[in-house]
DNA sequence: GTCTATACGAAGATAGAC
DNA sequence: GTCTATCTTCGTATAGAC
């Protein structure tokens, strides 16, 4: 692996770990060994550092969007694999997923990382369009509030970098399993509603 | 309200929106009307801000709990009424839910803050207790795992915090109703387990 | 590619006048 | 209760030697 990767990876576990703003450029020269000047070599900037790591890895995520939802496979079919990859997300890049969570909004702010507000947006329409069809196609409940399940969706998937580990008891794919039933099904045994279309 | 009051009011919006590191104590200050030394006179310093605007909600919201957890209604009742205490205080106290959902987990590794730690195991108590003693009365379905749920619904609830706003287009009881609609029933008109008590 | 040395500014905090 | 002035430390960043 070239220098400048490893040293973005141990860029990215601190700033994931502690926040970017709580990383000093002499913890991340610490942690690899070399002296806080010597990394100027490699970056010109703290911000291009995280820059970079969260700009190549949002790349990367939707493609993945991308790729479901231009499949021809049914609305129901679509949820569960933006769900799923979503949880992969998380297994395969948890210091990305937790940077751009605790992050984002502080560093939306900054012109260099508007990139961030329009990833958002565009994640947005992905699930939008996801939900919609969904309650067109008959899959999900027709009273179902798009707006607010898209948020709920939304948080619930990426929060869950906030305790999720690699080689826990739990694999991604299980914890995927869980929340989709949760999603899909709800906890209880019996409905809420009065008319639903199950009760 | 006594200034001192005012002025932690002041402190936990700008920590709320750009963090506790972000925000310095000149802009603390400044959103004041007053200059960076005479906070001095109302506190000893920034840490002892945020010490107690987190510590007091903590005290009050688990008050709450205990009363929940206390009460004698139906273990599906008493899991409603946590969840929608808990939408209320995002209502009625979002900066301190924020500071505490975004900070939590930096402060907690300061001594002073060892009390959040044991808030949030506190909080797993209640909730495991909710839980199990709704799978134990039938009212939730009996293959849930118990320690995923629990952590599904702290997260859905307090990420809420992220984009819920007073004076928004729903109410905290409306964004509560719609939440434990989806907790309980799922978004789904069919259900995805084979086997399940359901279907 | 890393080190030594250091400049520069920002941030938390203090002392004493008003 | 606030201001003026200031100290000190820390953090980002730079320049040039090795």
């Amino acid at each position: 692996m070239p220098r400048r990767d490893e040293l973005l990876g141990i860029a990215a576990g601190l700033f994931a770990e502690k926040g970017f703003k709580n990383t000093t450029v002499r913890d991340i020269a610490e942690a690899s060994g070399i002296l806080s000047g010597s990394l100027y070599h490699h970056f010109d900037s703290k911000e291009s550092m995280v820059d970079e790591i969260l700009s190549s890895f949002q790349e990367q995520l939707f493609a993945d969007y991308d790729a479901v939802l231009k499949s021809d496979a049914d609305a129901r079919t679509k949820i569960e694999q933006a769900v799923r990859l979503s949880f992969r997300a998380i297994h395969e890049h948890r210091y990305e997923v937790a940077i751009f969570q605790n992050e984002a909004d502080y560093l939306g702010g900054f012109d260099r990382f508007a990139y961030l507000a329009e990833r958002n947006a565009q994640s947005r329409d992905v699930w939008i369009t996801l939900l919609t069809e969904g309650v067109k196609s008959g899959a999900l409940r027709a009273d179902l509030d798009i707006e607010l399940t898209y948020r709920f969706i939304r948080d619930t998937v990426w929060v869950a970098v906030r305790w999720y580990r690699p080689g826990g008891s739990l694999s991604h794919e299980d914890v995927a399993d869980q929340y989709l039933r949760i999603l899909l099904d709800g906890i209880s045994t019996s409905s809420i509603t009065e008319g639903g279309t199950r009760a």
